[in-house]
DNA sequence: CTGTTAGCGCATTCAG
DNA sequence: CTGAATGCGCTAACAG
């Protein structure tokens, strides 16, 4: 058998018949070393399939080449594209990403930022709701001099470079669209009034609504069941919130739902009431996930560029980490886009 | 400003005024300290919000509590799913997660397995489709000891624990459902001929149809357009796939598709042609994502139970890294369970 | 061009 | 019960 202990650099130095620091210049191609040399270290290093320990690398040089991400829910589609864009880029640049989802847990959360901070990671992308904790942990890894940035949350932490989407404003256009449809009796189903007011995306209703002379009326405010807390929101409680605002006595003529999922959700049991859309009840859903495009109807939903994001995140971190940019914290805000497919227009009215 | 620079052992053996060695003790709760002393330590250790380093400790120690998962693709809802209950397990015994999604790419994967073998990760969780330079890097690894448990793949590479699910059984169930409503003509979507032949739920549409007499047609194989390799197949692909079927002369009147998303996308498409589902096309899928039980209608599906192979991998691997199992290299294989809903059956014929 | 020395932060070993 | 010495694997900073 081969060896069971990784080979060091004293190993090739030995086969090789040089001083260690002479196969730590070959590899790291750094000072001079005769190309007779080079050749014998390159043959010791290719022999025991040499590869330098990263630990002790980081440990003498104070620095590590990892991140740190840390997601609420590898289940929201949101949070997958994201983590793929921003591995995409750290990749690009020769880092490797340490992965935390906190799953709705402040404990999971805590570890995860306890391990981020033991591996001294290089640097942190946090796309979490903020929680007391979380955002007190990440205040003192700020202190330390570790760079942060944070995707899609509020601009409560001012100590962090930021980049968003202009939820607020994706949410008033859907909203808009739908009065000007016609509709007056809007609901949102997605989260309870005690949560939803933490969403940009429940503010951009409300003010739509308000802006046009219409109501909020806390009975059209659908949430999950248990309303377990700020949650990603799901096909289950788009089902169940539209079968709840289906059995008031007045009841809503359009769905704003908080992500597409959720409206999903509602369309099914709509349509297992026997209810069409958009005619009887329109639906807007949010995010564009691709599946949106395939309902039937086609989903009239708000398109926000997550894999653009994720990829900017991953950036501005960089830029942080190398010292490219330093001082003022940045923010970076992108664009929504609605995008009005089937579900609250009917195809004849359709414009396009 | 607070220390720019992380606090050591020493900075709170200096304050605490002890040595080294016993902050160290005190930590670790190793060793006998007398409880003044380590009063006076965990003040100090308060105070300066020590955190030890984890580098410095790996390297002492000569292992990590780092585990690495190499996923295909973060998109595909079974990879989410995979990582969010191995991380689970992990997270409860102490250890982080190193991630690399490697999007079909043959670089990216040998990107990630090297960044992984570099920070000596304690052991390692595959889910990706078998590669040539994969399998050898694997294989390196093995030999230097490095545990590794694949989730999900084929038998090729004997040195590992192995956990799957019966992908094709659930195939041929699925398959021999559709032949006992009297289908014939019978088309699987997702993968061209060349790649599906590595799927094992491909082989088990293959076989229930010969069992049953019935011939393989290759146009009746339907891979997505540009056939770029064995990806994950998705609703786009479908779409497509369920087109060109509709296209031929001699229509199949069942779809197997190698997904949910590919059945939802091949779904739309016959919907699109006003077909009727299950009444002029019978449609099953694979996976049993959550929105499968609310497309319209309902789609058949076969569930493969993922966070359980997920959390079995994750202890499997663990046991591996503790020195809980050692020798012979282990197999679970876990069921599918056909679900039937109606996008095979008419709600009348519907058993249930 | 190459080698020597020293130390990153921690924990194992052995002495007090 | 506590401390001192030593080395994990690597690389700056100096010699030669």
């Amino acid at each position: 058998m081969a060896k069971q202990t990784h080979p060091t650099l004293l190993d090739i130095a030995k086969i090789a018949k040089v001083a260690p620091m002479t196969v730590s210049r070959v590899i790291n191609e750094s000072g001079y070393v005769s190309a007779e040399v080079r050749q014998r270290v390159r043959r010791a290093i290719d022999k025991l399939e040499y590869h330098p320990n990263a630990l002790a690398r980081s440990l003498k040089s104070q620095r590590t080449h990892v991140v740190g991400i840390l997601l609420p829910d590898i289940k929201n589609p949101f949070s997958g594209e994201l983590a793929g864009s921003i591995q995409q880029v750290l990749l690009e640049r020769g880092y490797s990403a340490f992965l935390c989802t906190t799953e709705q847990s402040v404990q999971r959360e805590q570890a995860g930022l306890s391990a981020f901070f033991d591996h001294r990671v290089a640097g942190i992308v946090v796309a979490t709701l903020e929680t007391k904790a979380g955002d007190e942990a990440l205040e003192r890894f700020t202190r330390r001099g570790m760079p942060i940035v944070s995707v899609g949350r509020e601009p409560g932490l001012a100590v962090v470079d930021r980049v968003t989407a202009n939820h607020w404003r994706g949410a008033f256009d859907a909203v808009e669209h739908l009065i000007s449809l016609g509709h007056k009796r809007i609901a949102y189903i997605g989260a309870s009034a005690l949560h939803a007011r933490r969403l940009r995306r429940f503010q951009g209703f409300c003010d739509a609504l308000h802006e046009h002379g219409l109501d909020v009326r806390d009975e059209w405010i659908a949430g999950p069941a248990g309303d377990s807390g700020p949650g990603y929101s799901t096909l289950a409680d788009g089902y169940a919130g539209m079968q709840r605002l289906l059995d008031l006595s007045r009841r809503p003529t359009a769905i704003f739902a908080r992500n597409d999922f959720t409206a999903m959700g509602a369309l099914s049991a709509a349509r297992d009431r026997g209810l069409d859309i958009p005619g009887d009840i329109a639906i807007v859903g949010f995010d564009n996930v691709p599946l949106s495009a395939f309902t039937s109807p086609p989903l009239t939903t708000v398109e926000q560029p997550t894999a653009e994001q994720g990829r900017r995140a991953a950036q501005m971190l960089l830029e942080r980490i190398e010292g490219e940019v330093e001082g003022e914290h940045r923010e970076v805000s992108f664009d929504c886009r609605l995008i009005v497919r089937a579900s609250t227009q009917t195809p004849a009215e359709q414009p396009e």
